[in-house]
DNA sequence: TAGTGGTCTAGACCACCGT
DNA sequence: CGGTGGTCTAGACCACTAA
């Protein structure tokens, strides 16, 4: 993601063209003109709609892709990316073993929630303080080893009315395809924090591991178009056997 | 980065213009031609040159501009980056403080020795086992506070000719503005694998924390032009009071 | 003021896809 | 085959920098 968001947005000043375009097509996403997983309009037809050239509307679709909001599929068209396929529930999983690549990704919900939304919390994802967060556990394996990671997952209860366990595990845990296709949220980037922690009695328990075992703690905040976050995530993973991945550049 | 870089070269097969062009630049880079903070010929030389459009050029250098290869200044020109520079030697620093930014980096260098390379580092790095490597230890400081990591890294002797501990010194530990001012390595990408280990007795002391505490260990192969690993990066870091900040998309 | 990269346009042709 | 995105070109103008 090139775009910056939490903190101040550096003040818009004036944009290129190409920039206002890219916004408008944001906002189109936004408002569901176009859903995950369709074509948006050929590139001829939004220079036509917007008034401005092919290759204006070309940029703006192509920082999109690079965000990957969009989708390009040369001869096809142009796609909302969605989370809603295989393997696209694994393109925000940076956990791999440390032989071969994470293939198949279980989860196994532990139990699901509402709380009271601590200060931390609330202020995280912009709510009121004291509103109400739906908390859900989840374990996850991978290509069937684990379970690796225990998730922890916050999410504002406002915009995910009726989500319950049911619901969850009709889904079979894959989150970010459930929002979208239940809730209409599509998460589009994320930025996580990792430390190292000594396991406490019940995670210990529930990874199969000792308590005072170090393991990988890993904080997600996710957000949505425009930088707006709407999900919490605390995982701790059993780094025995897997990672965390990163590539620098 | 975009480029794939290990594994399997997904065949080359026909590449358009600007990849071309693009590749061409690399080349001339890692001939030499154009130095670390140099700047390159404009666009318009550039397409004279290697006689294609000033268009195709532009595609070429955005790519390169957008794997941090090359620095583009409206009005200046572009220029060849660079770890020659204040801040530039965070760019590769995921570690940061808790609260605020990783602003001043320091580092104390610990030993550094002349060693046989185990089958594992010599993979990594392509030299021939047996090979002769330098391994050097460090400590970290961040804002001041520290120290933080604890960082071993192993280089292939025979491309760091003349690399010791006053050498290091002398660059004051910032080690790829080192590798590119005294040894024309330029270090442009690199992959970190994350777990989290309980510290040894050694470590632990190094750090200033108790043996068996968590630790997060980032180990990093970092590459140069083309893909090619040039060193190798082992790390401890102490997360009480920091954390490994990573952005995703 | 001259030179640089940044934007925008217009049009041609290519490569790929589904029908 | 027609339609899509991908490439390449050429030229005009803008925004920024340095002298």
């Amino acid at each position: 993601m090139k775009t910056s968001f939490a903190g101040l947005a550096p003040a818009p000043a004036f944009q290129p063209l190409y920039r206002q375009i890219k916004q408008l097509i944001t906002e189109l996403l936004e408002s569901g003109e176009w859903r995950p997983g369709e074509a948006i309009p050929s590139e001829i037809d939004l220079a036509q709609r917007f008034s401005v050239s092919q290759g204006t509307v070309r940029k703006a679709v192509a920082e999109l892709a690079g965000e990957n909001v969009l989708v390009r599929r040369q001869g096809r068209g142009t796609f909302v990316a969605s989370h809603s396929h295989a393997r696209a529930h694994l393109s925000f999983l940076h956990v791999t073993p440390d032989r071969g690549r994470a293939e198949r990704l279980e989860a196994r919900l532990v139990d699901l929630k509402r709380v009271r939304a601590d200060a931390t919390s609330a202020g995280l994802l912009g709510l009121d303080p004291g509103g109400t967060l739906i908390r859900l556990r989840r374990l996850l394996w991978i290509n069937g080893r684990g379970p690796v990671v225990l998730e922890e997952v916050r999410l504002p209860a406002s915009a995910f009315r009726g989500l319950d366990a049911t619901v969850a595990e009709a889904h079979r845990c894959m989150l970010y395809s459930m929002y979208e296709a239940a809730f209409g949220v599509k998460v589009v980037a994320a930025e996580e924090r990792l430390k190292a922690v000594a396991a406490d009695a019940d995670t210990a328990h529930m990874l199969g591991v000792c308590a005072g075992d170090a393991l990988l703690r890993i904080e997600r905040v996710a957000y949505t178009y425009g930088g707006k976050p709407v999900e919490l995530r605390r995982g701790f993973c059993n780094t025995r056997f897997h990672h965390y991945a990163n590539a620098l550049s």
